[in-house]
RNA sequence: GGAUGUUUAGCUCAGUUGGGAGAGCAUCGCCUUUACACGGCGGAGGUCAGAGGUUCGAGCCCUCUAACAUCCACCA
């Protein structure tokens, strides 16, 4: 079957994805081979991909065609995430554009437009998974809240819970005002905020003409100061410890104490306690038992306890607060300071640190566990190594995790409170008499739930097939960004409750940046939209640029230009195709071909091919695959394009050539080839391989190259480089001696090696005119010394001739060397013409000037 | 404050057992040659951040320095 003269890869990629996911390909359960599985690091339902998921699914796919062309049963599992926080501020966002609310719909309506709002984007998503040519299982397809893992989640929470490694407990926690939810650790973003620091006076209630000075950032947190601390070796409040201070913004007393963790050289030295807005202030308010009024309300807004600022917002009571005890006298002065202010990841909301009580799963012991396994034999291998560091640094210093979350769009926490007799229960299942107890309002962490995806999408906690056969992954695919987040978590879980790895090896990327090396936003509007790469150079050619424009674990900026290149390099195999196909017979059979008689050249591309097909899947089996495709990449061009299929020309026209050596070489390195390029661009490497002879109902159902050293010639692949050199020298000397390519050349050859097989090709790509064997020296040539051999060369062309055409030459670039001196030395024109008008014509004079010493050093040489 | 990464051609980046300095794009010259002008052939362009060290030999290993980036932790 011929193929169209130009790649387009519309043509190519119409309706093949389809054709793929009806045909079943993509369905795991091949129980006569080994397994391979891998599960899709569930994307959010808030809105379209971003082409941080299209590397990451470009990599995982790229594994898994990989692994199955080499006979394994792959497992590529997909499915969504409900990102309870995302989400629900979507469709808060939606219901505040129709007027209304969630609290005036309520729960129940409220998850149904949720999710009719996941059903929406997860059709997207499939659209999106479809355009970027992944093989996912689609009769496996998991979301996490279905049943399924609703049961794993309820599990497992209780589960924790009767091993004290859930507790529920009043701590401070980092609360965001606008979504009005805790929020764990790692979800608060630190940036560097233009802030002030407040110096206050605090008079002693003794003698209020004295006072302490004290400074803070929030004043608005004052109303919830319990005692001023100073450190007991601070010589300078010796006197003061125990003595009653008045805070000037709700003028109470409260007393001086002394506590080592107050460091002199900071501030003043003396620091105001606030126990519930401020995990440090905790730990003292805990040791002291001291009062912990909390002054603030989920919005953010002032409780009652501050008098009139009841009601204010925090930020406006700031305000308002300072001019009024600065209309006291109590306000000393006020700094500029730049400091690092808590973010929420989704609201932006500035973070405020409030004592909630919530609910945690205790980390130390699950973390143990995280370190204990890596310290082992049977240790999670990340690929680039070092983040096994970031792992292991981050395990050891977390805090407790706050799991739960005030919102609605979640799994809802397992745990009922009886309504009269006030007893907790904990249970995966709702009580029988559910009319006398209340479920706990608040639902979970959405990575509570995708902490257990490896394994919940299993079938767990069943022990099904599926899960008894594909757990623990072999491999898990994710950026650097989302290890703490992620990958941690299903660790510590994993571990937990299957008592095994939830994978085995670890693959992180980077992420991508735009061409100037910035992070794709929202507000920068810098994002590049994948479906618009591959609506203009194809989906192929995209993927082949994320897989390979990066090395493993670094960040890459997005280049539209590499993806041309990419294109560019598609349309080469393409067209290399398209002249095999051209060339061999039209109802052409594979046989068996005899070695022994192939062509030197047939011989020579077979060794490259089995050379690089080891070297790529050396490459591929360590998921290297920026390397594999340059081996690959350099195999193609050099080896394959520009120098085989050339000779092979020569070969096709020899009436004695062993021409059915020379259709197997060229089918079996064209084969190689397309399966190779296969796992990064699958649409062109599909429309070739059904075009070649004999090949099966799709290039998914073959299998990868494997290297086989009965296909490796030594002597062969070395005339093949020594008929390379040649013929580059020849060229060399004909651009060195102003020849035309085409020029004509008497080549005369002295070698002690049997170079004859290889006269043909060495005649038609150096357009000799004729080409003898010699053993001396000839008179009156040129001479090309390389390696053990020696050519020489009568070019044919009069000396005199040549040097007639050079000076010819000559003269036309001294008058124009002679125009252009005229012109610059012209002050008219200096001064009157165009700036870039000058340039142009100095870089034209310094170019005229180049060549003429060129054409002055080869008069030289004749 | 702690940690990690980066620094190679004009630009963006490869370079994994230490022995050839490379690719894409840009640039210059020649070429419409029946696979491909989304092309071919050839050229120019680099004290591989800097300084020391190990080695017969260092872009690669060790030490220090500088710049940039990222992550973690943060003191009111």
């Amino acid at each position: 079957m011929a193929l169209e003269k130009k790649y387009d890869f519309r043509e190519v990629e119409a309706g093949r994805y389809d054709k793929w996911k009806k045909a079943g390909y993509f369905t795991a359960g091949d129980k006569s081979k080994q397994k391979f599985s891998m599960v899709i690091p569930p994307p959010n339902v808030t809105g379209k991909l971003h082409i941080g998921h299209s590397i990451d699914n470009t990599i995982q796919d790229i594994t898994c065609r990989y692994k199955k062309a080499k006979g394994f049963d792959v497992l590529f599992l997909p499915g969504v995430d409900h990102a309870g926080i995302a989400t629900q501020a979507k469709v808060d966002a939606k219901l505040a554009s129709e007027g209304t609310s969630r609290f005036i719909i309520g729960r129940e309506e409220f998850m149904k437009r949720a999710y009719a709002w996941k059903e929406e984007y997860t059709a997207k998503i499939h659209e999106q998974w479809a355009k970027m040519g992944i093989m996912v299982d689609y009769t496996r397809e998991r979301f996490t809240l279905d049943a399924g893992c609703s049961k794993a989640v309820n599990e497992v929470f209780v589960t924790l819970y009767n091993k004290g490694l859930i507790y529920r407990g009043q701590k401070i926690v980092n609360w965001d005002p606008v979504m009005k939810t805790a929020l764990s650790n790692i979800e608060v973003i630190y940036k560097e905020d233009d802030g002030k620091f407040y110096y206050f006076k605090y008079p002693f209630v003794e003698d209020p003409t004295k006072f302490l000075t004290i400074a803070t950032t929030r004043p608005e947190t004052m109303f919830g100061d319990s005692c001023i601390v100073v450190n007991p070796k601070d010589e300078r409040y010796k006197d003061v410890v125990g003595k009653k201070v008045i805070n000037p913004a709700n003028h109470e007393e409260i007393p001086v104490i002394a506590d080592e963790y107050v460091d002199i050289e900071f501030g003043t030295g003396a620091m105001k306690c606030t126990p519930a807005h401020d995990p440090n202030d905790w730990i003292i308010g805990q040791k002291y038992n001291l009062p912990h009024p909390i002054i603030m309300n989920v919005d953010g807004t002032m409780k009652e306890n501050c008098g009139k600022y009841a009601g204010m917002d925090r930020f406006k009571c700031r305000e308002e607060l300072l001019k009024d005890i600065d209309a006291e006298g109590n306000l000393i002065k006020i700094e500029n300071i730049k400091h690092q202010v808590g973010h929420s990841e989704r609201s932006d909301a500035v973070v405020e640190p409030i004592l909630s009580m919530q609910w945690f799963v205790k980390m130390k012991p699950l973390a143990k566990l995280v370190l204990e396994q890596q310290a082992s034999e049977g240790k999670i291998k990340f690929f680039p190594e070092r983040f096994e560091k970031v792992l292991e640094q981050w395990m050891e210093k977390c805090d407790d995790w706050c799991v739960s979350r005030q919102l609605w769009w979640g799994h809802r926490i397992p745990v009922y409170y009886h309504k009269t007799t006030k007893e907790i229960l904990v249970s995966a299942q709702k009580p029988t008499d559910m009319e006398n107890w209340e479920q706990d309002e608040d639902v979970l962490d959405t990575w509570f739930s995708s902490a257990l995806w490896p394994f919940e999408t299993l079938g767990w906690p069943d022990n099904t097939d599926d899960f008894k056969r594909y757990y623990p992954l072999d491999c898990m695919v994710t950026g650097y960004d989302i290890i703490f987040f992620w990958v941690a978590r299903m660790v510590f879980q994993g571990l937990y409750f299957t008592k095994k790895v939830p994978f085995k090896n670890v693959i992180i990327h980077g992420i991508v940046r735009d061409s100037q090396g910035r992070k794709m936003s929202k507000s920068l509007g810098n994002g590049i939209d994948p479906i618009d790469v591959i609506n203009n150079y194809g989906v192929d050619s995209l993927r082949y640029f994320l897989a390979t424009t990066a090395s493993p674990g670094l960040d890459m900026r997005y280049s539209e230009e590499k993806v041309k290149a990419a294109n560019n390099y598609l349309n080469k195999i393409w067209n290399s195709a398209r002249y095999i196909l051209m060339n061999i017979p039209e109802d052409y059979k594979a046989q068996k071909v005899d070695l022994n008689k192939l062509e030197t050249i047939d011989k020579f591309i077979l060794t490259k091919l089995e050379r690089t097909i080891k070297n790529v899947t050396k490459a591929m089996d360590s998921y290297e695959y920026g390397v594999a495709s340059t081996n690959l990449y350099n195999f193609v061009y050099d080896d394959f394009c520009s120098f085989y299929l050339e000779m092979s020309k020569v070969t096709l026209k020899d009436e004695n050539a062993y021409k059915e050596g020379t259709y197997f070489a060229l089918l079996k390195t064209l084969q190689a080839i397309i399966m190779m390029i296969y796992p990064f661009s699958p649409f062109i490497a599909e429309e070739i391989y059904l075009s070649l002879p004999e090949h099966k109902e799709s290039i998914m159902l073959e299998s990868y190259p494997v290297y086989e050293i009965e296909y490796e010639f030594d002597e062969a692949d070395r005339k093949g480089d020594i008929l390379k050199n040649i013929i580059e020298h020849v060229r060399e000397y004909k651009v060195k001696n102003s020849l035309a390519p085409n020029a004509q050349l008497e080549l005369f050859i002295k070698t002690n090696l049997d170079l004859k097989d290889i006269y043909p090709y060495i005649s038609r790509f150096s357009f000799a005119k004729s080409l003898t064997a010699t053993d001396k020296e000839i008179e009156g040539a040129s001479s090309i010394i390389l390696d053990n051999v020696t050519i020489f060369v009568k070019d044919g062309i009069d000396k005199g001739e040549l040097k007639a055409r050079l000076e010819k030459e000559l003269t036309q670039v001294q008058s124009e060397i002679k125009r252009s001196e005229g012109l610059l030395n012209n002050p008219n024109f200096v001064s009157k013409a165009p700036k870039a008008k000058i340039d142009l014509e100095k870089q034209k004079y310094e170019n005229y000037k180049d060549k003429l010493s060129q054409i002055l050093l080869k008069l030289k040489n004749i």
